[in-house]
DNA sequence: AGGCTTAAGGGTTGACTAGC
DNA sequence: GCTAGTCAACCCTTAAGCCT
């Protein structure tokens, strides 16, 4: 079933549809959903309670639906691996009190760390889309009518683009609290984003026109997970706490190379291999990124297999180089330094003088004006894009 | 699983050109 | 004819890729 474009389970149906009905205003059911739930602020308005009023009074409930989820075209991290990354978190015994997950979609790591995690005070989730915001409150709800004696923490779900939201209002609310910051951001770059304006992409992927965001990075092109996973390293670097987050194997790479000069106070990074094609279709390379916070700086990484935990390699600075392999380069660092000779990309351009060849009275010549004698068998046709623009290609002018 | 395509970014090279 | 600067063609790399 949905309502307000937004998947809801039978049980948060009915339980709205009672618990609706006997409730004026929208200030009385907000007062009302906090007591029972711990959720701040579940209706923005008095516009949104009067539709999600009428929505579940006229909706005719009947079985409920698999939630459609290519509907937005988006990338969420399915309940599985939201749970077997938390799992993961509180085997290394992480013990969190305040939650905070930006971009949080459907909740999926929300409500996997309700499950998880018992020490829980208070929970942050940010999501720019609402009809997003609107599940992630349905499927706390839903778990809470399922787990009705499980502790409740205070929630808070903001509706707003994540750049606009103020992190160190969160890091000076809670000083010395432990922090779990945990999610899935964007893999996307902003290039990208630009042409999804004209496109069919999701709305939650569509912040284009940030501004400012080229001037702070200082480069054209950057990952949005990037730029996010920094935001948060720059607000709680000082806090006690752990970050994970499902990002692309590059800006894994990329924060801990920058981490040489930016010297973000974290340490024990981690880093554990996902299958994104088998969680997510998608061809490209990614992982779960974990680290400590308020640590002294570590310039590498440890490499994992996320299912089976296996250690692969460390990378990171060794002597003042960013080397993929630690181990392997200090048992090999003594034959690294300056190659003799000059490494020069242009070497088949180079080449044209030389080879290339056109056939004069029977004989081949180069661009050098040297005639040469050949193999006819070890001599192939060669087209230039300026022979292309015929229609119709029966020769070659050209020899290689 | 692996071969292949395409578009884009960033860097290098050498041809060209204006000015002297 | 020389020099400094410009520009286009190239190179390699990478990709919430594509296809069998």
């Amino acid at each position: 079933m949905r309502i307000f474009e937004a998947n809801i389970s039978l049980q948060v149906c009915t339980f709205l549809k009672e618990f609706l009905n006997n409730t004026s205003s929208f200030e009385n059911a907000n007062q009302k959903m906090f007591d029972a739930f711990g959720i701040n602020t579940f209706f923005e308005n008095d516009f949104d309670f009067q539709g999600l009023k009428e929505s579940v009074s006229n909706l005719a409930i009947s079985s409920v639906e698999e939630p459609d989820r290519a509907e937005y075209g988006d990338f969420q991290t399915n309940k599985d691996l939201a749970n077997a990354v938390l799992q993961h978190l509180s085997k290394k015994n992480i013990l969190p009190e305040i939650i905070i997950e930006p971009t949080c979609g459907k909740g999926n790591f929300i409500i996997a760390s309700l499950s998880n995690f018992k020490t829980v005070k208070r929970v942050f989730g940010i999501e720019i889309y609402k009809p997003y915001v609107w599940e992630t409150k349905f499927g706390i709800l839903d778990f809470f009518l399922s787990n009705p004696n499980s502790y409740k923490p205070e929630i808070t779900i903001t509706h707003c683009n994540i750049f606009d939201f103020d992190f160190k209002s969160i890091s000076k609310q809670f000083p010395t609290e432990k922090l779990l910051i945990i999610g899935n951001p964007p893999w996307v770059t902003n290039s990208k984003l630009g042409g999804l304006n004209s496109s069919n992409l999701p709305k939650k992927s569509n912040f284009k026109n940030q501004n400012g965001l080229d001037a702070m990075t200082g480069k054209g092109n950057f990952d949005i997970a990037e730029y996010i996973t920094l935001m948060l390293l720059d607000a709680f670097q000082t806090h006690t706490g752990y970050l994970a987050l499902l990002v692309k194997n590059s800006v894994v790479r990329n924060i801990v190379f920058d981490q040489k000069d930016k010297r973000y106070r974290v340490g024990e990074i981690e880093k554990y291999c996902i299958d994104s094609k088998k969680e997510f279709n998608v061809s490209v390379e990614a992982a779960l990124l974990c680290c400590q916070l308020n640590l002294s700086p570590s310039i590498e990484c440890d490499e994992f297999d996320f299912y089976s935990l296996e250690k692969r390699l460390s990378f990171g600075w060794l002597n003042n180089k960013f080397v993929s392999n630690l181990t392997d380069y200090d048992e090999t660092k003594d034959i690294d330094g300056v190659c003799p000779f000059e490494w020069r990309q242009g070497i088949k351009h180079d080449c044209t003088n030389v080879m290339e060849l056109e056939r004069v009275n029977g004989h081949f010549v180069n661009k050098l004006s040297e005639e040469i004698k050949l193999e006819e068998g070890l001599i192939y046709g060669f087209l230039k894009s300026s022979d292309l623009k015929n229609t119709v290609i029966k020769n070659t002018r050209k020899h290689i």
